[in-house]
DNA sequence: ACCTGAACACCGTTCAAGT
DNA sequence: ACCTGAACACCGTTCAAGT
């Protein structure tokens, strides 16, 4: 067949850094950054692992640019919103955000060159808490424990695997069966007598954290 | 010479878990997770790959095994301290602990094979504060608020890589070089202004957020 | 009981070509 | 300009031996 039938024979599409970017969120999304090998994401795109070299320097260069998508996500704290709100609104997003993409928890913080997406959430939420009368000092303060708080409870809260009552139940019975039973009675009351419970819930203890918090620091901000 | 010349010979010692898991830790210590292969480990101790195979089952359980060691270095809460104190020395005995193997911060809460000496220290943090008086509810609040942050803290304020002044001072320079000046003018504004004085510390906000929290559980466990 | 060596199916990445 | 294929120096782990 002649090389210029160029409709019929369906020519892919050039690869493109955005491409790339998003087929590997979406490998890390389903099976972790572990699982996310250069040779898979090439796979995906149908493509030799070397084509992906032409759009990104390397696998780290390729996970910052993961990073300041995941970034772009999180709602911005614009508009006129009293401080309290836009952090509780924000807290929220980001939470939302890192529970679809928990491969990035640990690295949302630490990345050597931070995107336009990360500097521009960053400059937002301090800009909304300068706004409201903060001085530095007490940006810090809040910007500090908020964040803490937000990353943390998506590390050891969120980490847990499970998503029934029953699952649950089965990985308690798991994790004690190795040892005397007995052994560790305050936690064994805890775990039985409150987080198997059917009406326990961790959306909600996530909730009144950052509530404890937001209070808190409106009230060492009128303090001042 | 003759084989029974015991002493002379210099015959290793055995392996043994213990001896595989303190090389490992060492490692990660010192690099860090991912550069924490199988291979290195036993060429530290000098023995073939596949030996650690006789004392670990696999790389995850040896990553059991040294989350367990972690674990065992933190301060319990025990003895007659009230618990907003013993809560404060966990809490910062616990934040230097994850500074000195910061590769384990990620994994300390999510491990579905924890080892005896995770479950001993959930147990006596749950047994003080049941002890002071918290139900169930009010336990659950309390060890999700500060776990959260104390464990975010050190994901995302101790992965910050730098100890000087003059090299936190270079970093900012590399981050903001890529973009038009003034495009982030509430960062610029807080990086330079506050982050970069001489005066400023991050051990002081960990401290500052940590008795944000304690106080303000302190006051909701007294309003119950 | 404890350790070894070869082998297998993977990695990221460099280099030299292909179109 | 964009993609490919072979190659290199690595991985974790299985299997069959060695002492």
């Amino acid at each position: 067949m002649p090389s210029e039938a160029s409709e019929t024979e369906e020519p892919r599409p050039p690869l493109g850094r955005q491409r790339v970017v998003r087929a590997a969120i979406c490998h890390a999304d389903a099976g972790g950054l572990e699982s996310l090998t250069m040779r898979k994401v090439a796979g995906m795109l149908e493509v030799a692992p070397m084509a992906l070299y032409r759009h990104v320097q390397n696998r780290d260069d390729l996970i910052d640019a993961m990073i300041d998508v995941v970034f772009s996500e999180i709602a911005l704290p614009l508009g006129s919103t009293p401080w309290k709100a836009a952090m509780r609104d924000r807290a929220l997003s980001l939470r939302d955000v890192l529970a679809r993409h928990r491969w990035a928890i640990g690295l949302m913080e630490s990345r050597r060159h931070p995107g336009p997406a990360n500097l521009r959430h960053h400059d937002a939420v301090i800009g909304k808490l300068r706004a409201a009368g903060f001085d530095v000092a007490m940006v810090a303060h809040a910007y500090s424990v908020l964040d803490g708080y937000i990353y943390g409870f998506a590390l050891t809260r969120m980490s847990v695997p499970f998503d029934t009552s029953a699952e649950i139940d089965a990985m308690a019975q798991d994790m004690f069966e190795p040892f005397p039973a007995n052994e560790y009675p305050n936690l064994t009351e805890f775990v039985t007598d409150h987080v198997l419970k059917p009406g326990y819930d961790y959306a909600e203890e996530f909730e009144y954290g950052l509530d404890l918090i937001l209070n808190a620091l409106e009230e060492a901000f009128h303090a001042v």
